[in-house]
Parts: C-alpha cells; structure tokens; sequence
DNA sequence: TCAGATTGCGCAAACGTTTGCGCAACTTTA
DNA sequence: TAAAGTTGCGCAAACGTTTGCGCAATCTGA
C-alpha cells in the first residue's frame, strides 16, 4: 500500500489537539468533555467551545481500549422467513439509539453460525448480546459465557448461561384453546414446528392441556416449518381432508404460519371462521391486516426489548449480577378470524 | 464502580502475553499471525500454536486504531413497511459475513435520522457505508463526504457525493406498460408515491412514457403511500369506481403496495386478472405466493448487495477513486396477476 | 575470501482516550 | 498562625495492535 493510493486526509480533531489549543493537558479536556466536576468551569467552557468549534467526535475504539466499554451490543436473528424478527431489529435499534447503543449485527438467518462470526462478539469488545434465535443459539451462547459478556435471549429459553425475555407461551396457548372451546369449536388442529424450540413447544402445550381440560383433544397435528410455505402447505393439506375430518379451529404456533394457513383456505374456498376458525402467535403488524384480519396473541415487544436492553446494561456494571429469566404475557387479540 | 462490582476477569491471551510465551518480539507475533513472509515457518507454527492453544481473538478495536480500518461497514434502512429492506439486510449480513465484515445498524426506520446517530459512523470509525432510504440521505451522506467514508447508496441515487447501485427503474415501468398494452390493457392506474425518491419517479416515468407512446395515457393515480396500508386503500378507491371508469390494468410502483391492492380488489369481489390486471416492483419472496401471483419487476438484489461491497472495498483501499454510479436491470417475472 | 544481498527478527513509536495518583495553590478551621 | 481540607489540575501509564526502520546473522556470487 503506497503512499500514492492514500492521498494525506486532514487529521480530525483529538483529545490531544484539543488540549494544545486550549493549553491544558489531554487528561483535562476528556475530564472537562464528560462533565468531571475536577474541572473549573472556566476551563470546562473554553475546552466545550473548542470541540464545537473544531467539530471533535470521540473515537469510541480509543475510549473502548481504555474504558473497557464499546457502546455495542451484538444481535443474532433468526430466519428471514419470520417477519417477528424484522419487528424485532427495528424495535431494538430504535431504543439502543435512544440509550445511545450501537446494534451490530453478528449474525442473521436460518444457517448455521460460523466460530469466526460468533467470535466477532469478543473481537469487537460488544458489551453484551441479543440472541433472538433457536438454532444458533448455543455457539454464540458459550463463546457469551466464556467471555463474561452479558447474553439476553429474546423470546428464547436460554438453557443454561445468560438471561431471557420472553412471553409467557404456554398461557398463550391456553387462552386460544379457551376462546376457540367457548365459540363451540370441537375439532381441532394444529399447525406446529419441529424445531426443538422451548416457544413452539409450550405454545403447544398450553393448547393442548387446555383442549384436554375440557375432554377434548388434537384431531390433526401438521408440521408448518416455522415459515409461510409450510402454513401454506398445512392448510392445504387441511382443505383436502374429507369434510368431517376436517377440523373446525386451527391454531397456528405462529402468525407468519398462519397466514399462509389463511391463503390455503381462502383459495380452497374454505370460509374463515365460518368452516373453520384460526389463530396464531405473535401480533405481527400484519395480522391486522383486513385480508387476515387475525386473531392472535400478541407479543409485547417494545416492552421485550426494554427489558432485555436494562438486563444487559445492569450485568455491564456488574457482571456478578445472577441471570434473570422474565416472561411477560403477551395479549389476547380477537379478530374476525376465529368469529 | 468499587472494584467489589468487578470481580477479577481472567485475562484474554493478547499479542503480548503470545509474544512472552514464545520468547519474541509483539510484532513477531503479529506478523507471523498475519502470515508474513519475514517471519520464518518455525517461529510462525509455534506462534499458530500458542495462539490455538490459548484461544487468542484478535481485539479489533486495537487493530483499528493502529491500522486505521475496522472492518465495520454503517448501514441505514428505510421504513420497516417496506420488507425490501429485510431483504437487503440479510443479503448484505450473509455477503458480509463471507467478506469478514460487521455490519453496524446506524438507523432503521422512517424518521429523521438524529446528528448523534449519524456521528457514530465516524465514531465507531466505519470502513464505508451503504444507505438505502430516501429521506434520511441527506444527513448520514454529508457526515461521510466530509469524513471521506466510503459511501454507497442502494437503491437510492445520490445526489452529490457517493457512489449508488440501483436498479433501471425506469426500464422496468417500461416493460410493465409494455407487457400491459401487448395483454390488450387500455385503461391504466398507478398507484404512486409521493416521496421525492428518483426510485419512484422513474419508475413512473418509465410506465407513462411508454402508455404515451401507444396513445394512452393513465385513468387514475393514487397515491399508495409507500406502505401496504397505502396500496389497500388505493386498491378499495378503485373497487369504488363505476365499472367503466375502472382502470383494466394497475401498475403499482412497489410489490407491498401491489399487495394491499389485491388484497382490497379480492375483498370487493373484484378478479385478477379478468377484470384488473396488476403488477408490482422489487421481486419480493412473497410475491410469489400464490395468493398473490404478482407480475413483477425482480431487483437483482444479491448482485446489487455485492456490487456495493465492492465499490466500498475499492474505495477503502483507494480513496481517490472517482464515484460510481451504477444500474442494473431487473427482470420482469411474469405471473397470473396480469393474465 | 570478501562484499553485497537476503533473511529473520527486535526496538520504538504510533494510534486516541482514560484513569490513578500526586502536587501546588488556595481556603477553611481550630 | 499553622494544620487540614479542598480545588484544579498535570504526569505517566495503560489499553492491544501495527508499522517503519535498522541490525545481526547467514547466504550467495564474483
């Protein structure tokens, strides 16, 4: 790399300029910058006027190497396929700006997560880290734990390190089997994931003691994928079952499911809810919509997040802090998909 | 912070602590780690090993200090309604995974993007930046020309500093009149968008300027509003109006405001494509859901993705090099929507 | 055999910010 | 008046990695 190719840039302003032009030592103007009551208010002033003046911005890799502290948090998301995670990534991003935070995504998708990405949480100095994703979990978890760095899981279980912040699942479950049970629904299918994740499996179960509580049981049990294709393919399946196999409610483990559901019956000409009722899991905007107009259990999410953004900031100042498992209940939203 | 909050961390294993195991100089650890040829093959194995042996991760932020590159790209989204930008953000997460790049959230949504939040590109001190959104260009565009960050807009024109790779918009309105016209269309509707994007613009222009071209001209256009919500309720204005003053053909000037209009057409018994033919732009995954079926112009988003990276990895390594602008086509997708 | 070239390092400084400690000057209290 | 306390700094080192330069040892070619 010659010199030729890097024309020289004009140095920006630094602790150190800054000091020569205000006749202090560099230890004064970051005292002074951070509002250090050891410094007059004379001196701070004057060292105030010149940063503005000279448009000073701190180099936060400088401050990270000194103060141990980046301002990062690292974010592992799942799958594109779920549209929670997008609701997700904004969410969050909108608060970390608001804490003055920097999201730095290590990872996002359904594939495996590669060490050398994993490893960027430690190279990076992140504070801590948001994992929101089954199937990745474990790697970026242990390299978390190994490194002392702060790990909240969002809407995941963590197994064994780090805290989580999630919905309370399992009563999700039970108020769609109550609501569908008191609209008289007696035939029941669900469109579930195979996936090995603690949030299908209690959303699930929830449905399923309730339905037993009340002497009733599963009649169909499809495998969804965890993504559109497969709720789609799920209420395919559905509609060609002859009519008295068919159920009359469907809840789909998760809304993006289905909907996909939803779009099945509507183009087999089956009527929602009037043949049969359906509900997900999640409260995606989407679900709003008039099209689907569903009816869901909505996860409170902006309140996730806060939760998990004070969990990661409280174990940055202390990290001896024990771990936290929160699970929040999400809301009952009843819309014209289930009557 | 009294040191009873922060109980002793284990050290990492640093370049110094390699370099004392192996009885030589920290640069000899660095440049052996880094495969220099001044370093002969015995000192190198034993470094590799020492360094496996102790898990040594390489602080980033160290190196970005004494190299002056941190690996780091900034990245700015659009408004969470339009999922092209999920789309984009996973495409560009797994390239830059591949590439050993972090990709650093500075904004994600539709407001107005704060100076604090722009300011931690030069901050986090980023290698480059890719932009992809409208409104909030301006600001996050100036802070990088006066800081000599690499930037990149994507699907987005930049007006003066920076290098853009974009899709041939206005080629794409064209081939969808033209697709229109040859199926025997000829009453057109647009539904538009308001915001000052070029993306927009020419996308219409494209459209309009080939209607002309036959003779025709449009019968309706409604502003869609960017969002689904937008072209819903563009979609019922046109279920609203007498028959022979319906358009028989809808270009729409993005896939999720095509969407909201088939969604309103269906719900007001109107057929797709019988009565109202309908197409979209961008190439969305779920335009292609049978439920939808849309006729679309497909943005070659991954090459686009990598076409960014590439001018921003130029542009690292030469900063003298003039800005690029590039456009791509994309491909019409033919589907049942417009017959 | 000698001079020049090559190999394989180490030294020292740089990058920008922060923090602990100590000192001088000034103020307050007994 | 002297001692103790307070204020307002500066010095020096730390954080982890990299790079330019130079030196000693070895090799090669005339």
């Amino acid at each position: 790399m010659s010199s030729i190719l890097t024309p020289p840039a004009p140095r920006r302003a630094t602790v150190v300029t800054l000091s020569e032009l205000a006749g202090v030592a560099p230890s004064t103007v970051t005292r002074a910058l951070k509002g250090d009551t050891r410094i007059s208010k004379k001196t701070r002033d004057l060292i105030l006027g010149l940063a503005k003046e000279h448009g000073y911005m701190p180099n936060v890799l400088a401050r990270t190497l000194s103060s141990g502290k980046s301002g990062l948090y690292g974010l592992v998301l799942g799958s594109a396929e779920n549209p929670f995670y997008l609701e997700l990534l904004y969410e969050a991003t909108r608060q970390a700006e608001k804490l003055g935070f920097r999201l730095l995504i290590i990872h996002a998708g359904g594939g495996p997560i590669e060490d050398i990405t994993a490893q960027a949480l430690i190279q990076y100095q992140v504070d801590g880290c948001i994992i929101s994703s089954a199937i990745l979990s474990s790697r970026a978890a242990e390299i978390c734990a190994q490194n002392n760095v702060p790990l909240v899981m969002v809407n995941r279980v963590a197994l064994a390190h780090g805290c989580f912040v999630t919905c309370d699942n399992r009563a999700g479950g039970v108020e769609i089997a109550r609501l569908m049970i008191a609209r008289g629904r007696r035939r029941f299918g669900l469109v579930y994931t195979a996936s090995s994740s603690s949030t299908s499996r209690e959303r699930e179960e929830g449905f399923v003691s309730e339905l037993e509580q009340a002497g009733l049981k599963l009649a169909v049990r499809i495998d969804g994928h965890s993504n559109y294709d497969g709720g789609y393919a799920a209420g395919q399946e559905i509609a060609a079952l002859p009519a008295h196999e068919r159920p009359d409610a469907i809840f789909a483990l998760s809304d993006i499911m289905a909907m996909g559901v939803l779009d099945a019956l509507r183009l087999a000409s089956i009527n929602v809810p009037e043949d049969i009722a359906v509900a997900g899991f999640d409260g995606l905007p989407s679900s709003a919509r008039p099209i689907y107009d569903l009816t869901t259990i909505q996860q409170p999410l902006p309140l996730m997040i806060q939760r998990a953004f004070e969990l990661l900031q409280a174990r940055t100042l202390d990290p001896s802090l024990p771990d936290e498992l929160i699970a929040m209940r999400g809301k009952l939203i009843i819309r014209g998909s289930c009557g």
